[in-house]
Formats: structure tokens, sequence, C-alpha cells
DNA sequence: ATGCCGGGTCCTACCCGA
């Protein structure tokens, strides 16, 4: 089984390159973020001429999530449950799909808004950690992927990319992605390649990709029997030299 | 240290991303 996830920044800037991803590695799921349109707006009919079901959560113009499937699926929250009114953006999808419990998101970023802003990033991490607390006590396999906007430790942030204080490397940033970890889930990238520069985004300013000056933020994390049934990580860094590509590639997982 | 890119939308100057 093939799982990948991938921040396309637009889906509609980028069906082309997601419709070429899917005929040449046929995932099983395909965990899209930052679609950047409401639901009505994804080209849903291109993906079904390819044997893909979606389910979207879409708004306006920011975020937006959405999971293509060759399987049936079941939706199980279009939100991240107890989250506060008004910080309900479109960043979480939870499914069941192929006995597996499947999660997309899209966690803020946390520059922008000042300290309230970065509070939000930090509540919304909180209340993802409670969430995969309840789902793991249900001792069901579980998937997460996402663009979850932490580097978790310094070799996931090339050497001048970011400030000390930016919110993708902040320690509370950090402490709360290795929450996540804490819970029982297993970094899939981290797994197979313990150490070393691992990036998925590189940003279009400053020809950022041809310096290699990139992030490791978008991750796959694997509850402890899917953990041990993983194979394969491959980071899809050919789809960042493509035209008009995303800032993302995709992170591609084969399980036994 | 960003807003040099590249999406988006109140259609065009400005917001947002990481």
């Amino acid at each position: 089984m093939q799982l990948a996830t991938w921040n396309v920044n637009s889906i509609r800037a980028r069906h082309r390159h997601v419709h070429h991803f899917l005929e040449r590695r046929e995932p099983d799921f395909l965990l899209l973020q930052e679609i950047k349109c409401e639901a009505d707006a994804f080209p849903e009919q291109e993906f079904k001429a390819l044997g893909y079901h979606a389910e979207v959560v879409g708004q306006k113009a920011y975020n937006g999530v959405a999971v293509l499937a060759r399987h049936p699926l079941e939706v199980r929250q279009r939100r991240l449950p107890r989250l506060k009114e008004g910080t309900g953006d479109a960043r979480y999808l939870e499914l069941a799909a192929k006995g597996l419990v499947l999660i997309d998101v899209y966690v803020p970023n946390g520059n922008s808004g000042g300290e309230a802003g970065f509070a939000a990033k930090l509540a919304f991490l909180s209340h993802l950690a409670e969430r995969l607390d309840a789902l793991l006590g249900e001792d069901q396999p579980l998937l997460i992927g996402g663009d979850f906007n932490v580097c978790p430790a310094d070799e996931d942030a090339a050497p001048g990319a970011l400030a000390p204080e930016d919110a993708l490397v902040r320690p509370e940033s950090r402490a709360a992605f290795r929450r996540l970890l804490w819970l029982g889930l297993t970094d899939a990238v981290r797994a197979l390649q313990p150490s070393g520069a691992a990036y998925t985004f590189w940003d279009y300013q400053g020809a950022a990709f041809d310096r290699d000056v990139g992030l490791r933020i978008d991750h796959v994390l694997l509850s402890p029997t899917l953990a041990e049934r993983l194979k394969k990580v491959e980071i899809c860094r050919a789809e960042r030299a493509a035209e008009q590509p995303s800032d993302h590639v995709p992170v591609l997982v084969s399980l036994d």
C-alpha cells in the first residue's frame, strides 16, 4: 500500500502535476494540503477519471485539504475537534478507509498575526495531540500526514534558511511536535533515514531549490502497528524541478 | 532578515505563505 502527502499550493494551479503524479505512482491515497479553493471548485472529475474518489474540505482563497483515494472513504471529522470557533479553517480531514484511520492536516504557519497567531498554531497542535491520543487509545491503525509547519530538529532546516525565532523552528513548536511522537507515533522519514537533510520544501525566492536551501516540514506519522509495516519512504524531489511547481514536494510511503 | 516568488482576491494593490 502506498500513501503520499503533498502541499500543492493551489489545486487549480497544480491539478496537472497531481494528475501526472497519480498516473506515475498510483498511490492508494494522496493527502493534499493548501488546495486554496472551496469544495465545488475542486477538480473532482479529473481525478475520478483516473479512478480516484475525493473528499474535500475547502474554503475560499486559503488553506483547504483533500484526500484522493482508490478505495471507498468514510468521513469521520471535517474539522479538528475542540478547536475554538473562529479558528476552524479548512485544515483537518479525518477518514476511515481500508481498515485505517487517515488524517490529513495543514497546521497553521504561526508567523502571521503576532504572538496571537503563534498561540493559535500551538493551540491547534495541542488539540491535535489530544485527538491523536484518543484515537491511539482505540488501538486502530492510524496514519497522519500533512504540512505540520514544524522543522523538528536543526538538521531539518538548511543553514540560514530561517531566523531562530521563526515559528517553524521555535522551541515551543518543536516541543509540540515531539509531543505527537511521544504519543507513540513514528516519523516515517526518520524511521528509515535517522539523520541528515530530508527537505520537503524550498522557497520560490532566492533560487532556494538550486542552492538546496530547504526545510523538512511535511511529515507522515504512523501508529505502532503501521510503523511495523513501513517499507519505504520517498521524498519526490523531482517534483520541485517541474514547470510551475508547488514549493513543497510529495512524501510517499510504502507499507506492507 | 525577508516578501526578491507565486498563489489568492475586494481586479489590482495587497494579503499570505515558511
